[in-house]
Formats: structure tokens, sequence, C-alpha cells
DNA sequence: CTAATATTATACCAGCAAGTATAAATACCT
DNA sequence: AGGTATTTATACTTGCTGGTATAATATTAG
């Protein structure tokens, strides 16, 4: 667990907590305006040198990009299970939207990853690669649940997947966004519902 | 027209084109990474001296605002007219999507709103209101819009107006986002079909 | 006990931001 | 002509940023 300093050799013993770092960085990033975040203000919650940041992540590009991958291992990986898992489309998608526009006290609003994808220009070259390739791989993801769907009929073959598979990923971002923005979950996951019944041919309100 | 210095009085005689600044700060936060235009920038771009531009605007927030409220009465008010037509709710719904849908090489892509919507924290206390108030320009514009279809029976009754309105306010954000990302306009038109095709009831692959 | 080495912490650098003090310039009025 | 009012332009301050040079510190190897 907190072995991250098992290598003894000589020099001067390490004291600096990797996990812990990229912890303060993913939660730091998560839940706070990006622009206004400096490399800085991290060291000193981190309670790390500056010299020390960069010899272990390289910059603040590496540093969000160890954030972003941290992200993706602990919050992400399990939506992606959840899509690829066998249930019907309306399941899934329902927990979905449910998970998404719960109020969790644990932790913070929105999703991290939508943020990067909104603020391009404060990126490094290795976290925008980071953020495509994650964006690719949801893509893939809402891609394969979609054509299992149109297989069983819950989804019309009339719609082209890609479309809305497109859709599935530009709905999800502006949902986490909103939610970041502290609109009303009421409100949200109601225009989730709207946005999104088009998918499976039902009316969000009939019946 | 080009008279902003006409009133003639004791002093030195004024060289400041306000109109001309408001103009070239509307086109740069219209068109560029907001984070990443200074106004000092601007003042060089407009070739205005910085404690003129403090003059006359207050600063950098009193720039942005005559520039957003500029925006929204050459942009905005055309289509906010448009909504308030009286004209087939799939008629007007289809020349919106195809309004800002289309790459139009005299303006920048995307929406100025849209853009300092989603940068809360770049903006000062002015501007913010000004956004807040034209959010609930566009709101009320949606609302009623609604209303007139439901009338007509071109939107299902059984999908609440705030809820429709509210999606409507997202989409097209989220929408005029996509376009200033550079993503492929009939990619992002096909996904704002399938996304809006709830409010209609017909699918929009159907047929 | 010394030398080599790995890590830490302090203090610095250049660049750019928003905002402002100050002095020069150019007009009208008497 | 000379005083007064108004705008302009230069140059400055302060504070922050990402990034780095350097020196102190703590360990093991011999």
């Amino acid at each position: 667990m907190a072995d991250t300093n098992a290598r003894r050799g000589r020099g001067r013993p390490r004291t600096f907590d990797r996990a812990h770092v990229i912890d303060v960085a993913m939660n730091s990033y998560w839940s706070e305006d990006i622009h206004g975040l400096s490399l800085n203000e991290i060291c000193r919650r981190a309670g790390v040198s500056k010299p020390g940041m960069y010899r272990e992540f390289g910059g603040e590009d590496g540093l969000m990009e160890s954030a972003l991958a941290h992200y993706a291992e602990t919050v992400l990986a399990p939506l992606i299970a959840l899509i690829a898992a066998e249930a019907a489309f309306t399941e899934v998608l329902g927990q979905l939207l449910t998970f998404m526009t719960r109020a969790d006290r644990d932790r913070p609003a929105g999703c991290l990853l939508a943020k990067l994808r909104s603020a391009p220009s404060r990126l490094g070259p290795v976290s925008q690669a980071r953020v495509a390739a994650l964006r690719d791989t949801a893509i893939a993801a809402y891609t394969d649940w979609i054509e299992r769907a149109k297989v069983r009929g819950e989804v019309s073959s009339s719609i082209p997947t890609h479309v809305a598979a497109a859709l599935l990923d530009t709905y999800f971002m502006t949902l986490m966004t909103q939610m970041a923005a502290g609109e009303d979950p009421d409100l949200v996951r109601a225009q989730a519902q709207l946005a999104l019944a088009g998918l499976t041919g039902l009316d969000a309100y009939e019946g």
C-alpha cells in the first residue's frame, strides 16, 4: 500500500508520496476551476516542493495526465464496464443517468474528463493525448453498446450508430458540465431523458 | 455614422473609436480562446492605449460586457425574432439548426455567449450579469415558443414546458460549442436532430 | 570516517497579466 | 498670447505564473 518508497539505496530517503500527490491533484482539478488552479497551488496543497514535482512528473502537463489517468481508472472504468454489461439498453441508460445526476457528498460534482475536454488550451500535449484517447475509448464503448441494442431491437436501426454514439458522448459531457455548474439535478436529469428519448423511440413523457 | 467624435469642446480631440474597439473585442473574444486573450492584446489590436481603454470601459469587465451587448444586438436579436415569429415549430427549428451548423466564412464559428457562459471565472461581475440576463431572455423566448407550439399541437403537452425550454437552451449552447471546436457540421446537426426529436414526437430518422 | 549519491528545500529567473501615475499633446476660451 | 480643459501615450507597479539553478541534507558504500 503505502510503500511507494520501498527501494532502499544510496542517497537521501524519499519522502515524496506520488500517490498522495496524484490524489490531491485529481481532486483539485476535478472540483475547482482549472484556469485558476496553478501548479504552485497544488504543490502547496500536497506539501511538496516544485522541483520534486518536476522530478516526478516532468511538469504541469505530466501531473495533469497522471491525475486524469488515475481518474479514468477509478471513476470511468466502472462506468465503461456498466455499458459493456449485458443488460437492457434502457436499464443501463437509466442507471447511468441516475448515477450521473446524483449529488454525491463524497466526490466532487461533475466529471474531470468533461472539464479537461472543455479547456483544451489549458492542457499540454501529453494531457491532450490522454483526453483524446479516453474520448476514443468512450466512443468505442458507446458504439458497441448501440450495436448490441440494435440487434435486440431496443434501438431503431434507422438511427446511424455513429450519430447515436456521438450524441451519447456529447450529451453525457454536457450533463456532467451542468452538474459541475451546480444546476438542479432533477432538471438536468429530465432534460437528459428528453434529449435521449429519440434513441429508444419512446417518448420520455408518455403513459 | 462615423462621428463618434462629434462633440467639440475644449481639450485635445478624441481619437478613440469606441465602436471600432468594441468590434475588435467582440470578434477577438468570439473567435479565440478567451483564457489566452489579454486586455493588452486587444489594446494592441485595436490600436488603443490601455489608459484609454480604462477611461472608456472601466476595465476588462466593462469591455467584455460591451462586446457581449453588441453581440446580442447584432447576432442574437435576429434569432430571438425568428423564434418569436408565427411559423410552424419544426420549420423554425429546422431553420435554426441549419443556420447554426452552417460554416460561415464571414463570421467566427460558435457563439460568443456560449463561450462566455462556459468560462464564468474569466468574467467580471458586470459581464456575468449580462450573461445571466441574456440567458434569461433566451429561456423566456424558448418558453413562449414551446407554449405556442403546444397550443397548435406541434409539441406534446405531456412535456413540461420548463424542461423543453431548458433543453433547447442547453443543447443550443452545446451545439455552438461543438461548432466552435471545429467539429463536423453534418454530424453536429444530426446529433441535434436526434436530441431534439423528442420535442416534436417524431423520430428523427423515420420514413 | 570519508566519499559518493539521491533527494530535498530555498531562492531565483524571465514573462506576462491587470491596473495606474504622470507627463506630453492639442484643442478652446478669454 | 496665455491659461485651462481634455485626451493621449509612456512607463511604471505589483503579483502571479511555469520552470530551474543551487545549495543543504540524509542516506549507503567502502
